[in-house]
This record gives C-alpha cells, structure tokens and sequence, in this order.
DNA sequence: CTAGGGTTAG
C-alpha cells in the first residue's frame, strides 16, 4: 500500500535538520551501564521469574534515579515477564522523559523478540521516532503497522502524520492523511504543522480554509500553527481574522496561542497590537518574553527592547541564547555599540550562557557597522568557533560600509572557499570595489559571477489590500499591461524630486539583490506595490512586503513618499521592518 | 490509555 513512499534520505539536508541519532530497528542496542544490578543479581541468584508488577518497580526506580532503565538485559534476563502493555509502558515513560532513542529501542527489541505491538505501541513510539527525525526508522514502523492491520486506528495515523511532517515529509504526510477515513481535530491539526515545520506556509494555511470547509471545529493548537504560517507569511488580514475568531468562539488566549498571536502581529510590523496582547495575557514565559524583545529589535524599536528585557530581568526570568540574541539583534539594529558590548559581557559573565556562532555574527554586526572593524576582527580571533560564511558575510558588509577594501578582499576570499555559488557575496565585494571606483576589480569580480553561473534573484513585493494580496516583480516599462502604476510612479518621482528625490544609481548598477539597473530603478517592485497602494487604498497606513532586503534608494524614495503622500509605510523585507512616517524611517538610516 | 502547539544574527 505505501510503495509510493519516498525515502527520506535527503531530509536532513535539505531543510538544514541535524541528524541527532541513527536508529536502525533491526540494530543489536548496545549495553547500558546496569544501575541495580545487584538487585538483577539477587532475581536471578533466587532463581525465580520476576513478576510484571515487581519489574515495573524496577524499571519505574531506576528511569527516575538514573533517566533510564537497562532496556536491553531486562529484555535478555526477563523476557518471560514482558508483554506488550509492560513495553507500551515503557516506551511512554522514555517518550515522556525526552529519552527517544531508549524509546525507539524498546520497539526494535519487541520486534525482535516478537512481541506483537498493539494499537497503543505505535502512536507513542512514533512520537520518540518523530523527535528523532528518523523518517525511515518511521517509515518502516508505518510499514509493521500495516502488515498487522492497524490501518484504521485514528491514534496511530494521527501519529504517522506527525511524523512524516516532521521528518521533512510533508507530501507523505499529506498523502496518509487523505486516506485516513475518520480524521479528528488532531489529525488536521497534525497536517497543518507538518507544513509549517517544513515552511509551507500557504499550504498550511490551504489546510486549515479545508478543515473548517469539513465542519471540524478547530481548537487552541490549531491556531497556534495557523498564527504561525500567517506570520512567517507576513499576512496580517489572516493573522486578524485568526484573532476574531479567537475571540469570537471563545478559544482561550494560552501562553502558546498568545505567543504566537504577538509573533504574527510582530511579523506583520503591527507592533503595538503585539504589545497589547502581551500586556493582557495572564502566564507568561521565556517564549512570550522573547517573542515581544525580538518583535521590539525587529520593529526599529531598540529601547523598548531593551527596556523589555530589563523588566523581565526585575521579574527573576533567566535569558536565554534567544532572549540575548533579542537584545543584541535590537543593539544591531539601532547602532547601541557600548550597550551591546556590555551585554555580550554579561551574557556570559552574570547569565553563564556561552555564547553560539549567531550572538558572535550579532556582535560583529554591530561592531562592524559601528566602524570598530578592528575590534571585529580580535572578536572573529578570539572566538573558539569556527567562523562560518554568515560571519565572514557580515564583516564584508561592514567593509562595505566603511571602504575598507583590504579586509573586504580577506574576507570576501574566506568566502569563496565556504561558499563559493552565494551570489550576495560577489555583489558585496563589487560594492566595496565601486566604492573605491576600482572599475577594473569591479569588472573581474563581474567575470566571475558569469563564469561560474550566478544569477540573481529576482525581487517581489506584495500588498495586501482588502483581503487580497497583491504581487509584483520589477518591471520593464516597455512591456504594457500596468500602465497606471508606470504613470503614477512618473507623477511620484517628480513629486519627490521636488521634495530632495535624488536616485542613487551607484550602488544599484552591480548589486544582484536589486532588480534593475539604474534607468530601471523607478519600475522596483517595492515602488510598483507602493503606487499601487497609493492608487487604490486610502488607509492611512500601507504594509508591503518584499522577498529582498529594500535598496538604498527605495529607502530614500519611500522616506520622502510617507511625507509628501501623508501615509504610514511599514515595508517588511527579508531581514527586517522599516515603518516610514512623516519623512523618516523607523531604522534611522542604520541598517 | 495512546496522537497535535510558540521564539533565533545577516
């Protein structure tokens, strides 16, 4: 029946999961150090088989002084005593203690032993397979599952569901799913977050417009994964909707559906509505905490992230690596070098937090853009972590920003050799060159763009007007098709011109991550959602959304739009959020 | 009695 299942080989790479574990069912489990042997010594010594009742003891005692029990000699020295409710047992107290592997064991040596599991061995042990990202370790369970005729059982395909979503198998998962004849909430439930673990967020949202169609009644976990998808999607229509009918059918705002409902208000750059659910929330904990500080760091709100953590900090909350990583991103962002300095300190010096490879990339952000290139540098040296492309990447920028054309160079050639087809680093080196107007280095760092085939992304913006959602790639002006918004983007940069518009075409003439070259730099796609919005909206405050980070001189354009055409602009790009209004920008040019 | 939940630098 399930031939058509795909291997799950590639998982692990493709969506960047490590691999904890490798688990083969069939494998021999190796021995576990015996914490009361004694007491085996004694059983055995006396000669008498054990009874379920004492072996459970046994297990029970030792799983909590030790976290767990010598699975495989109990399987050896007292097989007689084990039935499928004693290993069901079994399986769950590991699954429960975090301890997958055992429970994965368990199941190997029942096989092995032939005990038949029943319809309560599968749903747990899935659970442990799941948390192991072992997708072919699951596969071959689904496979025992339905030679011994547990197609039916709603626990056991809920879980197989589960599973395959979160070993990177979303169609597989989407797939059973569409077999299963009684689905309940938890079943849909389980699909929808198969495709937001694996960044299929629209599709997760398809699911849940599906379900509700169906007439199953969602619940508080439901919307979690739903307020998720709307939030990596950046669509705040959904995200609100979701909330009205939280309120509507009287869900209970828990610490999960809270979290989640700031995330999204957060992602959707409506800062002051995440704050609001915040502040009325009843349980918090490190999650929410965390989400509210990034929102702030993310939003162009350094302060009031910082202010954020200092009240969780009176609140004896322990930070940790993200609430730091929070703190230091909002530092970044607004350019609070000594503020950063001394949190970095304190993250290891009062927090006790070692610090990862990502608060490193985050200090020499900060240090970097703050023109201490050099301080960088000591930290890149001193650090015990390899550093990887993304610091390298960070500390090019940096020289970008400051012409520092020698440790461009070193850097860009760390680069080459990490990753060597990352078009973004070609672009940063060529900037830093054109700065320097190195047109010859300029033009060899081109050449080897084009040799070695890299193209550039291309750039996409969107609008959501009215509950619908409105794309647009660059364009070229020739073509017909949007003549309004070619003739309103005109109109608009001369409008601006008189407001100081000045198009800055330096930059935008080697960098891939823009669309256009200069005589195009009018027809971005970000301009294009603008004029749109302008055109056939008149709410005060217009939200456009962009797959790359905006450029330097759509930045400037939008700055002066917000106040000649009296609107709130919140432009969400890759990175970040810029809230233009009256003439400025949210991030205060420092990005 | 067993299945489903939120955050992370550039």
């Amino acid at each position: 029946m399930k031939a058509s299942l795909k291997t799950s080989t590639q998982f692990s790479s493709i969506y960047g999961f490590r691999r904890a574990y490798t688990i083969s069912a069939s494998v021999d489990l190796p021995m576990c150090e015996v914490p009361d042997q004694r007491h085996m010594n004694r059983q055995r010594a006396s000669g008498k088989p054990i009874d379920q009742f004492s072996l459970m003891k046994l297990i029970d005692s030792s799983i909590s002084s030790n976290g767990f029990a010598p699975t495989s000699l109990l399987f050896h020295e007292f097989s007689r005593s084990i039935d499928v409710n004693l290993c069901n047992t079994l399986i769950r107290r590991y699954t429960d203690s975090k301890n997958h592997s055992r429970a994965v064991s368990v199941y190997a040596q029942m096989r092995k032993l032939n005990i038949l599991p029943d319809s309560s061995t599968f749903p747990s042990v899935l659970k442990s397979v799941a948390l192991l990202w072992c997708g072919e370790v699951g596969k071959s369970i689904h496979c025992n599952a339905i030679q011994l005729g547990f197609t039916s059982d709603v626990y056991t395909n809920t879980a197989l569901v589960h599973m395959y979503g979160i070993c990177g198998q979303p169609d597989d998962a989407h797939q059973l799913f569409d077999e299963i004849p009684d689905r309940n909430v938890v079943t849909w439930n389980s699909l929808i977050t198969s495709y937001t673990h694996n960044r299929m967020f629209r599709e997760a949202i398809d699911v849940f417009r599906e379900m509700l169609a169906s007439g199953v009644t969602p619940v508080e976990v439901t919307m979690v994964g739903v307020l998720s998808a709307c939030s990596h999607l950046g669509a705040l229509g959904q995200g609100k909707w979701i909330h009205d009918y939280i309120v509507k059918n009287r869900l209970r705002v828990n610490v999960y559906v809270g979290t989640a409902l700031i995330d999204m208000y957060a992602k959707c750059g409506d800062i002051d509505e995440a704050k609001k659910v915040f502040e009325t929330m009843g349980l918090k904990n490190i999650y929410t905490w965390n989400v509210l500080i990034s929102a702030y760091a993310m939003n162009g709100q350094g302060e009031a992230a910082l202010r954020t953590f200092d009240r969780m900090i009176e609140k004896d909350l322990k930070p940790d690596h993200v609430t730091l990583l929070g703190v230091l991103c909002a530092c970044c962002h607004q350019g609070f070098v000594e503020e950063g300095r001394r949190l970095f300190s304190s993250m290891i010096n009062q927090f006790g937090l070692q610090p990862k490879i990502v608060h490193y990339g985050c200090m020499i952000d900060l240090l970097g853009r703050g023109g201490f290139l050099d301080e960088a540098m000591e930290i890149i040296h001193s650090m015990k972590l390899k550093p990887d492309a993304i610091i390298w990447r960070t500390l090019l920028g940096a020289c970008r920003f400051h012409g520092r054309e020698e440790l461009g160079e070193f850097a860009f050639h760390k680069l080459l050799e990490l990753e060597p087809t990352n078009g973004e680093n070609y672009v940063l080196i060529s900037n830093v060159h054109t700065q320097k107007k190195k047109w010859t280095e300029v033009g060899e760092v081109r050449e080897l763009m084009d040799s070695s085939g890299i193209k550039k992304i291309p750039g996409c913006s969107s609008i959501e007007l009215e509950n619908a959602v409105y794309e647009f790639k660059a364009s070229d002006p020739l073509k017909t098709g949007n003549e309004e918004i070619h003739k309103m983007l005109q109109d608009m940069k001369n409008q601006l011109k008189l407001a100081g518009y000045v198009p800055e075409t330096e930059i935008a003439l080697y960098d891939i991550n823009e669309e256009e070259k200069e005589h195009n730099l009018i027809f971005h796609s970000e301009k294009l959602a603008l004029a749109f919005g302008l055109l056939h909206s008149s709410e005060p405050t217009l939200r456009i959304m962009k797959n790359l980070r905006i450029c330097q001189d759509c930045h400037q354009f939008f700055k002066l739009a917000s106040a000649v055409y009296k609107r709130n602009i919140v432009v969400r790009d890759i990175k970040r959020f810029h809230h233009f209004t009256g003439g400025l920008c949210s991030c205060k040019d420092y990005w």
